[in-house]
DNA sequence: ATTAAAATTTAGACAAACCTAAAAATCATT
DNA sequence: AATGATTTTTAGGTTTGTCTAAATTTTAAT
């Protein structure tokens, strides 16, 4: 079992948050862009981690991780999602608030804590902003991708997550009083612009097409 | 608001550990010893954390905590044993399992994290090894420190902590099959040795005077 | 196809936390 | 009070993760 530091976790978080799935070419710029430090300091730990065979690195070409590599990221993942979830669920976080916590959270090492934690919160498949949770062997679950701005008009729908986590966003719906599992109604759609004319909490409301295509929805 | 570092943390709870609530002088072989490193490194670190104002440190005689290095030492000690009572209660961990992980996650940082813990917990005053949890204002909750070698015969009482928390001892007591909240009652005690007959789980054993000091009780 | 711009790497340095070996201070014992 | 043992500090070195500045490679634009 070779060691793998925290900063290094947080490098290959990075770099499967930017390649994706995947697993695209990861620039070195994007890296160091994500992570707030320099390029100089993204190539050293990009030489370290390929001697440990978590990523593979072409100097000027770019980089992806390794299955190996992978693997810690999703784990990493796992744990973030898992911890987002008890701080919004056990103990009554706002979903705009636990990022920060979490991602201290995410780096505690003990397998066992992870499963146990996940089987406290009822084996959850999707985190507090809808994002879905790898298992245990590193699968995500499947989620209809189907946004708000799809919905037929006078179907109710409910809403399972954001697309576009960013804070203002999230202040925005929270704003609208939208949280995570409440039920929506669609009572028309503008044709002009695409808006949309909602009912929610008993109270209409007016979103616009950009919001909408931010959430994720099933529909009733 | 100055930033102190983990390793920083660390140093500050074995100071503590060592010295004592009362403060005392705590030479820098003992924290060596106690952090399993070099006295040098040790002196290092010392004389870094007086430039910090966190601990008064003359060369040669020893170091003790100032007010703002005990503050912050007992924060880490609040934190350590709410992670312990979660990680037992919530997480139906082990007593003896969780020191490891409670390590870890004590030194997580956020005030608002550890508050809601308290609270999500039922604010408990005593972790799952019986040892009093620092209120957010750092004061520590007043125990009987009766053992039970002090019960009188014929009396029931209840388990409430354990002294010497070593994983021997821990070992030892869950054979015997006794838990916190566990209910003793006192059968007699063997005037050669001050050994005890115990009734417990509807079963009778006899405890060594030794074990006995090392279990904190409350007369029923 | 050149060349200017952008991206990336190399080189050299620094701080934090650790180490070993040597020097200095304290202590303990006669 | 002297001296040998113990404790602690100092001096110098290592690793990890960071930086700036300079050099190099790639990309893009004329």
């Amino acid at each position: 079992m070779i060691k793998i530091s925290l900063t290094e976790e947080n490098y290959l978080k990075a770099i499967f948050f930017i390649g994706g799935n995947s697993n695209q070419l990861v620039h070195t710029n994007a890296i160091a862009e994500r992570l707030e430090t320099k390029a100089a300091t993204v190539t050293d730990m990009l030489r370290k981690l390929k001697r440990k065979e978590l990523i593979k690195y072409e100097p000027y070409k770019g980089t992806s991780l390794t299955e190996s590599g992978k693997a810690v990221a999703v784990v990493i993942l796992r744990k973030h999602r898992l911890w987002e979830t008890f701080l919004v669920e056990k103990l009554a976080f706002g979903w705009e608030e636990v990022h920060d916590i979490a991602e201290q959270l995410e780096h505690i090492q003990s397998q066992e804590l992870t499963e146990r934690l996940s089987a406290f919160l009822g084996f959850p498949e999707f985190d507090p902003h809808g994002d879905p949770i790898p298992n245990k062997d590193g699968v995500f679950p499947r989620r209809d991708n189907i946004t708000l701005d799809r919905a037929k008009p006078q179907s109710t729908v409910i809403v399972q997550g954001v697309k576009d986590s960013s804070t203002e966003f999230l202040n925005y719906i929270a704003k609208l009083g939208i949280q995570l599992g409440d039920q929506i109604k669609v009572q028309s759609v503008e044709e002009f612009d695409r808006s949309l004319l909602v009912r929610h909490n008993n109270q209409e409301s007016r979103l616009g097409a950009e919001a909408a295509a931010n959430l994720y929805i099933k529909e009733l």
